[in-house]
DNA sequence: CCTCACTTTGTAGTTTTATTACATACAAGG
DNA sequence: CCTTGTATGTAATAAAACTACAAAGTGAGG
């Protein structure tokens, strides 16, 4: 998509069609890409065993101004190479390693959500948000935590707000549903039968059915919108990590299209919300 | 500190212990690091307001060998593509802005954290959770969402846990505690009045007080042990987002510990939990 | 199989860029 | 007010990259 796509196959691919010192110049650096960004112009050209203006033109070749230009799309492409390898945590990883490992993992996540992220479909939960007269979040096991932190943002825009753990609350609730109640399904898989099955209850009814859910489930598949996340949970994680991470984050998107829509007007309301809670806590010195 | 770790995040990091050119250099680059890696030293320089020499001197003090290695290293950070800066939703933000922003804090709140993680505090942690025979997640308000979440996850280690959002069920508790209980409060801000006085009530008995909160706060002041965030919340925005992100990641952290405490042996009652929710779901193709 | 046109590659010189050595300015402590 | 050490800039030097040009190679037409 973009122009960082990766430099490495680019140039593998392009290997057939070079000529002779071209194809020397391309090889060294394919071999230790790592080394050829330490690399000055006249090192390379000797480990290619080509002169240094053969390597010059080899990078101009390749889209770039001159040889430090190249050097950094190369430094570019091998980050972004390392980038979507998800580390395992492994039973033997000290206190060093796994804390580490599962930050790095969970901002992979989000990184890749950001750049996949269905902006029009955002768009559209937004609209239908913010015209609803009710929202109901509903969510199971870990999802419902998710729809717990929704609840808390969005009852700050003056709507009326549910949330609820219990299928047949679900069911109850859904049936009950009409014009202008918005059902929000959070769900990681988009398969947990009774929540699928809630949706079409609701759809039965006059309300609208919007899920977080995973892209061809049948969760979307029964919901009036649907914000597809591929997140990869990674399977070897016995522990649901990384999606809900992200799915908290679109539910911020989600809050702030809001925000945006309400326009200004409903900045003083959040901002005493925010300060109602000051008689709360201890005072603090800033 | 670390070598991989982004350098942005590094250099804001360092900001305030720099002289006075060195500051210039590193708020020119982190102004727009983009260009940076373009610029030659002279360009550089020039932007910053200072001579080629102390460019030079402050890409050394950076561990790089001189200024192209710096750019190098630079450009592999902003691979990531996260602007450092972060920055702050404006009403005016359309479509195409608002989530990349909001994304890219949350990411860029992840990478600080990661970096200043309090990993002896997180090891004894982990220590006083492994050894518990209860524990108690008690959090209000946006924090109540993460205690949630926080149950939902320890449940899995054949621990008693409990969640509360109640304040007079707290104090209940908390009066109630025993050897071996583990009181767990999360709290952003660590001021909350009611919170703090739950923790007094605890330390009142046997009980063991560990919180997810503010460096310095009342509440790390009222506890055993205190794993101590400083996620700086945008002072503009109304509504949670960062801080809550950054906790979440913290227990995902401290039950990965806890996971790896236990040894192999709990691996295949993770994986029975995990099974357990299989026939709960329409199959998938996968 | 030679020659001419064209392509590829290298050499040497030029320019740009980065680094080093040194000098000056500035700040803190005596 | 001087001393000592640090911070910063100037100017010279060294390194790296680039350009122009020349030589060597390649292949098609005679």
């Amino acid at each position: 998509m973009n122009q960082d796509s990766n430099l490495l196959s680019e140039l593998s691919a392009a290997l057939p069609g070079l000529n002779k010192s071209e194809t020397k110049v391309a090889r060294a650096i394919l071999e230790d890409p790592e080394a050829a960004t330490r690399s000055s112009i006249a090192v390379l050209a000797a480990a290619a065993g080509v002169s240094e203006p053969s390597v010059n033109r080899f990078c101009k070749k390749f889209g770039a101004t001159g040889f430090p230009a190249f050097k950094l799309r190369l430094a570019r492409s091998l980050v972004s190479g390392v980038r979507y390898i998800s580390r395992a945590v492994e039973m033997d990883d000290d206190i060093d390693t796994y804390p580490r490992k599962l930050f790095d993992n969970t901002i992979t996540a989000l990184m890749l959500a950001r750049d996949q992220l269905p902006l029009a479909d955002i768009e559209r939960a937004v609209d239908y948000l913010a015209q609803a007269r009710q929202i109901y979040f509903l969510g199971l096991g870990t999802s419902a935590a998710v729809a717990r932190d929704a609840e808390h943002k969005f009852f700050r825009f003056k709507v009326p707000v549910t949330t609820c753990t219990d299928p047949l609350m679900h069911r109850m609730l859904a049936a009950g549903g009409s014009v202008g109640d918005v059902f929000f399904f959070i769900s990681h898989t988009g398969r947990t039968e009774t929540l699928v099955e809630t949706a079409e209850l609701v759809r039965n009814t006059e309300a609208t059915v919007v899920s977080l859910t995973a892209e061809g489930s049948p969760l979307a598949a029964t919901s009036h919108l649907s914000i597809d996340l591929s997140v990869a949970e990674n399977t070897e994680e016995y522990l649901p990590m990384t999606s809900r991470i992200v799915q908290l984050v679109v539910l911020d998107v989600l809050a702030t299209g809001m925000t945006l829509r309400r326009g200004e007007s409903i900045l003083p309301h959040l901002a005493r919300i925010k300060d109602s809670l000051k008689s709360t806590r201890f005072p603090s010195g800033d």
